[in-house]
Order: C-alpha cells, then structure tokens, then sequence
DNA sequence: CGTGCTCTTGACAGTAGTCAAGATGAGTGG
DNA sequence: CCACTCATCTTGACTACTGTCAAGAGCACG
C-alpha cells in the first residue's frame, strides 16, 4: 500500500526491512476522498498526517478577494502534510484536486519512531526539507520566470517526480487537473495559462490537452525552462 | 551565545535545561563574515550547518541572465542551513547581506541530537518546518499579491520575527539592506520597490530610510499586506 | 440533447519593467 | 578639512507582459 512512498524515499536513501514495517504499522486508515474537497483547513488542530496514494492534492491559501495561491502540489507517495507533526495546526489548505486515495498516519505513531527509529525520523525530516526545497524553487517561478518558463517548469517537475514513483509512460503521463488549477499554482490567469500552453504547444516542447500531458522535446522544454533537477534532490545517499 | 536561538525556540515549545545544553555543546565554532559574502554554494556537501548569531544572511538562487531571487531572509537566532543535515548538499546559496557573527554546528553533533535527544529533534524539525512556512508565504506575495502589499508584507514579517529575538525598539528595527536586496526578495526591481516604498511612506504606513525601518501604523500595515502571523506560529506548546 | 464546466480567442487595460539621468551620501585620500 | 568616488536612491518617459472582460466553441455528464 505505500509503496509508493517507499519508492519516493529509497530514491534517496536506503530503508532497512524493520524501518520499512515502522511505515507500515503507521497507517491507521485508508480513505477515498471525491475531487475538490478540502482535507485540511487552517488552523485546525490536527493529530494525523495524510500520505497520498493516489491522485493529486494540493497545498494553497486563499485570499481575501477569492483568489487562491497553490504553493505545492501533491502526486502519490507524498506525505502531504507530515509537517503537520510538528506544526500541530497548518497556515494553509490541503485539498484535493482529483479524486484521491489516502493513508491517515496518527502523530503518535509518527512520534513512537522519533523515539525509536532515528534513522527513519531522519529520512521523515529529509522528505519535509524536501517539500521546502520544491517550495523555494517555485518561489524561483513566481518571482523571475516569464510565464512561458513557468509553464515548462511546472511540467518538467511533475515530469521527474511522477518518474520516480512510476507513473510516467515514456514521457507522458496522466494529469487530470483543469487549466484554472494550473494558473493557481503559478501566478498566472488560466486565460494566460491557456495562451502560453498554446505557445508550448507550438513550440513542439509540450502538450497538454485532455487530461494527459505528453513532453515532446524533454531537453528543449529543460532549457526553455532553466530546469535543473538538482532541487529534487535524486541521489540515494545515507540521510 | 545562542539566547537569540533559544529565545526563537522558547517562543514555540519549552526547552529543558538539558536540552539547552546540548544545543549548546553542538556549536563548534563562532565566526565573523563581511557583507556581500557567499557562505554555502549550491551543490557543495556540507558537513556542518549554519547558526546565524548577528546580522542578515540571505537564502538565493542565481539565473542564468544573472538575476537572482532570494527565497528567505534570516534574521539572528535563525539555523540558516539547519536543512542541510538532512539535504548534505543545498539547491541553493546562503550570503550575508550585512556583516555577520555566525556559528558552526558540525552535522555529527546533530546527528547525536538525533540519536539521544527526540524531543529536541523535533523542535529543530519543526525549526525547518518553520523556514517552509514562510517559503509557502513568500509563494503566496510573488504569486498573488500586488507591489504594494508585497513590500508591506515583508517589513510585517521581519517586525515579528525580529520582536521575538528582541531586535525591535518599538515600531522599529534596523535593517541595513539596500532596495536592490529587497527587490531580489519580492520579485520585482529595484526601481519599482523604490517607487513603492514612496507610496507606503506617503501613506503614513511605513518608513525605512538610513538602514532603519520605522512602522507608523502596523494595524494598517497589516491590513494593506492581508497578513496574518498565523504563519509564524507563534504559539508555544509541545511539539 | 440540454446544461455546465472548461477551453479558446480577441480587444483592450494596467501594473511593473526598462532605460536613462541626476541627486544623495558615506567613505577615502590628498 | 575638503574634494572625489562609488554605490545607492530617486524620478521621468516609455515599453511590454500579463490581466481583464467578453463571447463563443468544445465536451462530458445527466
């Protein structure tokens, strides 16, 4: 059940058999939850985190206006809110954003390893630097890319972190989310969002129509994107 | 030597006298660095994080064009590079902005920490959980907000967490840095960040001439920038 | 075969960027 | 003690990227 998080972790370091059952006995519940349902709210005192399984989620904060910023999206084996644990309450949202498949983990179980497993609560606090690493990359997007450069950006990274968990096909893979979701996570107006697919399209780097992102010239859309996966941090090495 | 860290950590937990100890005994090495100096290049394997003791220390990425984008300002009591015990190398690079007093806490002590201490480990995970938050805020200003409020937004956040190590005098803190470094914080430029720091000044909301930022009306302030501390988690309590 | 949601495109608007020049001010050397 | 220098700040004129508004097309679902 949560191999996917297991691939996503060994990825980057090794985990012994007994760490691995550590994992597992962690999950207290699996739960099916529809599209464009909110999971956490702000502030909400919380005493589970939520590992994706299957389907995107997404982190975001609203606005005063209606507007929304997503600052990270989730794919499966993503521990969505395992900083939960330490934060007790969250500053944002976690929703979904297609239906979604997900593991409930209660904060004591998570604090039993911290006593126990230093190795795996090392691996734990890896993967939460990670989502912090993806964070400031986007800040990188949202501050000093063009539009096109976001655009391309955003796919690459969904390209390699589908890629380690298996759920890329060549360079395709399923992406059921709308052009408006797109547009919160970078900044933008679905309208421009709509105009720069356009361009990608035109451009032979990327299409993305009908649920389903296909890469046509992964290099070229690297560069057009000044992508450098570096940030995901791919190397398997002691945490 | 490090109450500005302890001050930041008891702001969010109670930390034992043992605890204090051991953080204490983790430092190996205090130094003195000028402004403008890199500290930590991206992709470098570190083997020690930073503790920042006095001054402004910068996390910024470089692009290819030669813009760069900062992604998180520290102020004193901050772990600047905490993150790096679990990463071994960063995606980014950490500098001074200002002159600084750094300390050094070579990675095997707080991997000791890690092996003996959990309750002090999950405080300084929560200390990078932190770093993320403000990362997910810094998203939600480059993406959604407008000029004005994004520079109202950052002089809201440094009054907080410049209050909590006791770096305010009332309304105000010193903050040697130029416009050109808080333009590279809020995506904008130089020019812009000017004319809108004139803009905040004509409205009675904000100063900050001569390396010093005065405050005049922080309920406004707060108000024009939609902040809300929530963020900062500013609550103590166990973690 | 409607009904809505999403996608697409065009025309126009506006916020922030670019370029350029002069002012200010702190630190340095004669 | 007074130029001088260099970085930073300031302002104006113009540009352009992205947003806004609006309308129609496409498509999945009931």
């Amino acid at each position: 059940m949560i191999e996917k998080l297991l691939l996503k972790l060994r990825a980057r370091d090794t985990i012994s058999a007994e760490e691995e059952r550590a994992l597992e006995d962690a999950v207290s519940e699996v739960r099916e939850i529809p599209d464009n349902k909110t999971i956490v709210s702000p502030g909400e005192e919380l005493a589970v985190s939520t590992l994706l399984l299957d389907g995107f989620l997404a982190r975001y904060k609203d606005l005063r206006d209606g507007q929304r910023q997503i600052t990270e999206l989730h794919v499966p084996g993503d521990f969505a809110d395992l900083h939960s644990f330490t934060l007790k309450r969250l500053d944002h949202n976690v929703g979904t954003l297609t239906p979604c498949k997900i593991a409930l983990v209660p904060h004591e179980r998570l604090e039993r390893i911290t006593e126990a497993f230093p190795h795996l609560t090392r691996l734990l606090w890896f993967s939460t630097n990670l989502d912090a690493a993806i964070h400031r990359e986007w800040e990188v997007s949202l501050g000093r890319r063009s539009a096109f450069a976001r655009v391309a950006h955003l796919f690459c990274e969904l390209y390699h972190r589908l890629s380690i968990v298996g759920l890329t096909d060549g360079l395709s893979y399923d992406f059921a989310l709308t052009q408006t979701d797109v547009s919160e996570c970078l900044g933008l107006t679905a309208v421009h969002v709509n105009r720069t697919l356009r361009e990608l399209r035109e451009s032979d780097l990327l299409e993305f129509r009908g649920r389903k992102v296909v890469i046509s010239n992964l290099a070229a859309l690297q560069a057009a994107a000044e992508f450098d996966a570096d940030y995901l941090y791919l190397d398997s090495r002691p945490r």
